[in-house]
DNA sequence: ACGATTCTAGAAAGCGTTTACCCTACGCGT
DNA sequence: ACGCGTAGGGTAAACGCTTTCTAGAATCGT
């Protein structure tokens, strides 16, 4: 095993100072063509690549974006992850990935973690419990972070104010809440069950509140029985319905919190015989790539999943005034498929 | 904004030198109460976090673990992606994560930034055309990564012999592909038509040997005509599917690449008036979490992508004689769900 | 009571870059 | 011819940490 070459080794072989090595490397400062080439053979010939910790300590920057979510193979952040990661190579940084698993220590840690890191920016992706709490803490990040030379990006999740230092890209989460419910609505629908997430968490509750929105734009009064609650699982979205169903509680569609809960919902509804969409539809969230798999084939809110990422990327890069703290809405749309159906 | 803290500034408010310091957040060398406690809260103080490019500069070690994969959203890659992440942290170490979409250019440009970085392993994954070129490719990676100090992991493709410089953690996907095949043949099926994927590539060639070898097994002749090949996508499914049926080859079950290819096939039977599982019996590869979802629930050969991720990367790290060349071979099962029927 | 250990902690030499600063030589306007 | 601006390149000082070397103080054995 050899050593690998340094600098040093590099200047020695092409006879000229560490400094011109240097600048040949980075390109910015004027060197003569003949002087460029030694160094440039010098660098294949040595096989030699730069210290990326030497280069960090010495100009201050580590082209490393962070990115911080609740796992890596759910959908929703999987997309969000993919946008992250193109656009942070298209900016030639590279991805730092970590996982929470919804626990708020390991948040920390990680956050410290990139303060050691000096990432460039550190993206914390999806919905939270907004308490009093979370605010603090994410004050103390942005604190922190800001300190570090770092960009905080809230993505998927909700801005803390026009005063707080970072950035935000969401969604229009209870927008597409609305355009879900409405599109029942104007299907006919009139009892349409909720099935909600968690409560408490931003992505969920503001998809409760579009439920509700949509109802009263159209004047049907929101029926609390309709309304339930479970975490984001399709065993969730099943017990739910079962439960709706044995309360003898009447619906003819379901909105979902996301899709996991609609795959649920529909299992429930396949194995009480009743159809889907013809006896009841089915709305989904999210637009997961099985959505279009499912029988039949699920109408889900689509979201901009990667765009929502390299947004986050490109925004938290973007150097120049008043840049570290912006607010950024995409929009979703409706992904039509066969679990709706009008009523007769 | 405040100037971030050095470790002198941790010093000069504790009142000791720069490498007492070092030695209380390092833990390793022994240090009086008094002093500690003096300078854990000065750290507490001016909520000094180390540099972590200055600490691997001096140190050496970056404590960080690179994940380099087609990318970040289908299952496969995600969930040993999950592992891998999974165990990084577990081991104290930062997950960075690079896609290639198959670029080889990309893939160079990859491992050379993870030489500047010095990263622990540097951890490939997934299936590849098994060239000249490839192996001399991965020949100087290894180099060039040994001398930087990482550890070259082959991940879910095959071992490059016993004397290449390199982990390898594959699954038995040849023996996967013999019991999938098996399975049918036992359940009494002789027409078996096999979806594979991209000719060439480690992966899809290894499934289809293992259903020939299984074939052999049961004396069954190997018919050419039930062989198929296409993308790994579930159009690609879809249209082999449609193939096959225009072209009138009897058969009474497939055996797909993967559970996307079989769900496009599932979905070209049901548009050709073919039940699953009463007409036709098919099974997977993968076992991705939408297997389940499909009507019906589609049986699969399930890998264990996640223990893939975690061996990788618990290998890698582990320091030791002979251990930068080890082989480990995990092995499959076959998630029975409602997707194939005996033979009557 | 005295040399020999054992603790404890400081000084300083790197680690491999970048970059501010300095110097030389050359071309050019006047 | 002469000063001057500029291209080209070298020197050395950071950057913030770890770690070896060294040494004083405290403890111990006899």
């Amino acid at each position: 095993m050899n050593k690998r070459p340094t600098i040093r080794d590099v200047a020695a072989m092409a006879g000229v100072s560490v400094a011109t090595v240097s600048r040949v490397l980075s390109g910015d400062y004027p060197v003569a063509n003949a002087t460029r080439t030694k160094v440039q053979r010098a660098v294949r010939e040595l096989d030699y690549v730069v210290n990326a910790h030497a280069r960090a300590l010495s100009g201050s920057t580590s082209n490393v974006v962070a990115l911080v979510m609740y796992d890596v193979v759910t959908p929703f952040f999987a997309f969000i992850a993919s946008g992250v990661e193109y656009q942070a190579t298209e900016s030639d940084r590279l991805c730092l990935v970590c996982t929470t698993h919804g626990d708020p220590d390991r948040e920390l840690e990680i956050v410290k973690l990139m303060r050691e890191q000096h990432a460039d920016a550190v993206i914390l992706v999806g919905g939270v419990n907004m308490t009093d709490d979370y605010r603090e803490r994410m004050y103390r990040y942005a604190k922190g972070l800001e300190d570090a030379g770092s960009r905080l990006v809230l993505c998927g999740r909700p801005s803390l104010g026009p005063d707080f230092p970072a950035i935000t890209v969401e969604y229009d989460n209870a927008g597409g809440a609305f355009s879900a419910t409405s599109h029942l609505l104007s299907s006919g629908h009139r009892r349409i069950a909720m099935l909600g997430g968690p409560i408490g968490n931003t992505t969920f509750d503001a998809r409760l509140d579009g439920y509700r929105r949509a109802l009263e734009a159209f004047r049907v009064s929101v029926d609390p029985a309709l309304i339930t609650h479970g975490d984001m699982s399709q065993d969730s979205g099943f017990r739910q319905v079962q439960r709706l169903l044995a309360d003898g509680v009447e619906f003819t569609a379901i909105f979902a919190a996301n899709d996991f809960v609609a795959a649920g919902a529909m299992r429930a509804l396949r194995a009480a015989g009743k159809s889907v969409p013809d006896d009841v539809s089915v709305i989904g969230y999210d637009d997961t790539p099985f959505a279009p798999e499912l029988t039949p084939a699920l109408t889900s809110v689509h979201l901009p999943h990667e765009e929502l990422g390299r947004t986050a990327v490109k925004l938290a890069l973007q150097r120049g005034e008043g840049s570290t703290r912006q607010h950024v809405m995409l929009g979703t749309h409706i992904a039509m498929r066969d679990s709706v159906r009008p009523l007769i």
